[in-house]
Parts: C-alpha cells; structure tokens; sequence
DNA sequence: ACTTGACTTGGAGTAACTCCAGGAAACTAG
DNA sequence: CTAGTTTCCTGGAGTTACTCCAAGTCAAGT
C-alpha cells in the first residue's frame, strides 16, 4: 500500500505521515524503487495515532508511547497505563465542551434578547 | 483591574492577552502609568475567546467574531449565527471523543487479553 | 516520445502561542 | 531613604505540530 492509500486509510494527510516518519514515530518499508510501502500493521498503529493527536495527546507523550510500541510486549501494562490516562484526559475535555455549550446558550439567549429589544 | 487578575478571571495567561490585544482581538485601556486597566467588560470578553479559542475556534473566526462585536449591536443577528456555527461545531468534537473513546477500549482490551495471554 | 500523476527530499512558511531580556514603576523591609 | 522584590511594559526569539512548495525521479497511459 502507497502513501496516499494510507493516508485515505488511517485519516493522516500524506505530509502528516512522513513527518510522524521522519520524528520516529513510525518505521515504514521501502520498495525497491524507493516508495514507501505500508503494511496493515502500519496503517492501523496511523490510525491510533491519529485519534490520539486528533484528541489532543501532544507529540511527547506520543513519542513516548511509540518507543514503548517499539520495544516489544513486555511494555504493555505501561502502554494501557498510558491510554487509560488519555481516557481520563477525554473526559476533561468532554466536561469544556459541556462548559463552552453553556456558555455559549448564554450568550445566545442573552443575544437575542437584545434583539428583541431592539426590533 | 491590572493583567494578572484579568488573566486569573477569564483564563488566558497574560502572555496571550497581550498576544490578542496586539492582534486586535480586544481593546484594553491604559491607566496613566501606561498599564492596562481590565473593564468587567473587557474580562467578560476575553473569557467568551477563552472558551471559543478553548473549543477548538481559529484566529481568523475570533477577528471575524471581534470584528462584528466591534460594530456594535447591528451585528448581534450575525454574532448569533456565528456562536450557533460554533456550537454545531462543539457536536463534532464530541462525537471524536466518542469515536477515540472507543478506539481507546477496544486498544485497551486487546493489551489486557494479550497480557493475560503472555502472564 | 511525451505528458501526466504519484511519489521523493529538503526546506520555508504558518498558527497560536510561550518565553525571555531589558527596563520602568511601585510596594515593602530595614 | 535606600535596597530589594514584585508586577508590569516592549520587542523579539523560540516552540509545536504541522502544511506547503520547489525541484527532481519514476511508472503508466496515449
């Protein structure tokens, strides 16, 4: 698989992945002519790291988890210790959202009451 | 009311309520030393950014938001229509949690079956 | 043979801060 | 009244995480 089937696959833009590449995050094959090939493996480890950044999980921590990733399955308990904490971090962004709606129905409601007075 | 308890009300660090003076986001006055001095109004303001900006709102829709604000109360029908915009915004946002949130359990599951699996 | 399209690299540009150096004004302790 | 600490100011550099661009390679289609 080519880079921009990936792309399509795990929700990254292609520059995105050569990035990620290029920082370590990822190690992808190389065809004899120089492309990059990428197995299912690849494309489904992009996709994680696509929800993880797409929630806001900086590039630290995400390096992190990748050399984890890397060495092998004696690192699981600290890479499930890692995604239950990115599971609470959810959570807190959930609670702004709740708070911004609030804030924002306010905001309306106070709106258009003034428009009202106005009209 | 000085930068350092506006910046304690409304939640953006003073670096960036300078940052958002500077970019025309909001007018501060001076007192006669040359320090600003926040107004109730002014705190109020900048809290609204701090949650747009917190949800996820870019730069250019604040000078937008801002811009409208700034006109004065003709605008309030757009003002409106553009928190609404936001607020359909906020829907997506969550709806990734959502989706990450599963990703998450489902990743989360697979490493504690794999540990059983080794342990 | 030639154009088109997907890929490569290195490097510049962008968004939205964030930090820092250097300096002024005010409050606080001795 | 002086010395030190805090809080503020400005302009500018640094950071994060991309995003875009120029210049070049290679394979496939007409």
């Amino acid at each position: 698989m080519k880079i921009s089937e990936a792309s399509g696959e795990c929700g990254l833009s292609p520059d995105t992945i050569r990035f990620y590449e290029k920082s370590g995050l990822v190690q992808i094959a190389r065809g004899a002519d120089g492309l990059r090939r990428f197995s299912p493996e690849n494309v489904e480890w992009l996709t994680l790291l696509y929800w993880l950044r797409q929630t806001g999980m900086p590039m630290k921590v995400m390096h992190r988890f990748a050399s984890l990733y890397q060495q092998g399955a004696e690192t699981i308990g600290d890479r499930t210790a890692l995604l239950l904490q990115h599971a609470e971090h959810l959570r807190t962004r959930r609670q702004e959202l709740d708070c911004c709606e609030l804030v924002l129905a306010h905001k309306v409601s106070t709106y258009e009451a003034l428009e009202r007075s106005i009209a």
